[in-house]
DNA sequence: TATATAATTTAGGTATGCCTAAAATAATTT
DNA sequence: AAATTATTTTAGGCATACCTAAATTATATA
């Protein structure tokens, strides 16, 4: 079995490899809050185990082996958060960090009864995917928010879960994955985003657009 | 916050402390499956945060303060171990293992969510009492059964949580905590105990039976 | 191309929590 | 009371996973 350290590191360089190919340990280090030295020890006890590959000053990347373990731990983490938020009522903007302990610790046989009480669900609170016991991932279309021009309308797919007060800020607009919103006016010199959710007039800053990803972009009827 | 293996130590030396008053340095290492030169580490540990009293070769003692800490943390077991049963049907038989794992990561939110789920309730699946939030035990007068005689009646209160296979076995026959029984026959020289349950008549011996707790002992009516 | 800057790795140190072996203390037997 | 036995503690090591500081390597700038 892994250290709890070592399978955050697999899933951190998992997440970051989706975004920029090979990861450098500087970004690595960076996104686990640890020094870079630490993170070169860490790649040379997973390279030793045969879960990354790794040059010196060349970034690392996940073996098949590595990449297996680490969606193994996602789906843990994201089985968890839908639980804690379906079955305990756990807010949204809370089940991440409570998620972040217990898919450690979480055993195959509980995670599978979670996975059947649920449904087999296949996204979590905050519209990210749900691998499936096999480690595979549906892949997805989502661009981000601040990708939409004005009077375009789309759905919330998915938004960033690790920031909570984010999530609550979110929230508290009803922009939950499902969401549809329509783009009334983007502000210009970098501006923020007036929207039309359910009828209500939101304005949403670019920081804040950033973390939300969008499905279903359609342009106006009337063009 | 205190790391899991001191909160297994207190937790330890809380149960042995109910059984022998003054838990000594080599019981306490047995019962952790440590030797007993690390368990003298830990109480040192433990002494400089005041949560256990330790004068050289006379065994600790929790404080205050440790036992509050003990405490906690059997009610996160407890009420895991209920959880787990009663959520997501979990055999009785594995529930102990599950909570052994979890009970030093689950939050006090979550757990709080779980008891209103459960009903706030004061036992888990084996019939061991669940501590309140502020600690509170409720005092049990259970003898093992090992001290029944013929044709007493009795109803089963717990059951010895840490061995699976005994579990399991004790669940063939039905012996939940709840289950009512009557003792047809003691056989001597240390020998086995034959009982009827729901008039099925069972062989207990001796080894299980030590592991067996009853309540509402009642005599023979005809006597 | 030489030099300055940035990123990465190496070297050496800390804390936790376990281990074994040896020393110290306590309890039991003769 | 002395000697043997058992228990407990001390001393010194190991692995994990982090740290800082210095050395190395790569990249950008003059």
């Amino acid at each position: 079995m892994l250290t709890h350290a070592a399978e955050d590191y697999l899933k951190s360089i998992y997440k970051l490899q989706e975004k920029v190919g090979k990861v450098s340990t500087g970004i690595l280090a960076e996104y686990l809050n640890v020094k870079p030295a630490s993170a070169t020890g860490m790649i040379k006890k997973l390279k030793t185990m045969k879960l990354v590959s790794h040059e010196r000053y060349q970034g690392v990347t996940l073996t098949d082996a590595g990449r297996a373990i680490a969606l193994e731990i996602i789906r843990h983490h994201r089985l968890l958060e839908l639980y804690l938020f379906k079955a305990l009522g756990v807010p949204w903007d809370g089940v991440h960090e409570e998620a972040e302990k217990l898919e450690h610790v979480i055993s195959e046989d509980v995670e599978a009864r979670m996975d059947e009480f649920l449904g087999y669900p296949t996204a979590d609170p905050h519209g990210a995917p749900i691998p499936d016991k096999n480690g595979v991932v549906i892949k997805t279309t989502r661009i981000p928010m601040t990708d939409l021009r004005e009077q375009q309308s789309c759905v919330v797919a998915e938004v960033s879960d690790t920031d909570s007060a984010l999530l609550r800020h979110l929230g508290s607009f009803n922009l939950y994955p499902g969401t549809a919103f329509r783009v009334v006016e983007v502000a210009p010199f970098e501006g923020p985003f007036t929207i039309d959710v359910a009828g209500q007039q939101v304005v949403i800053g670019r920081e804040v657009a950033k973390h939300v990803f969008v499905d279903d972009v359609q342009d106006p009827d009337n063009v």
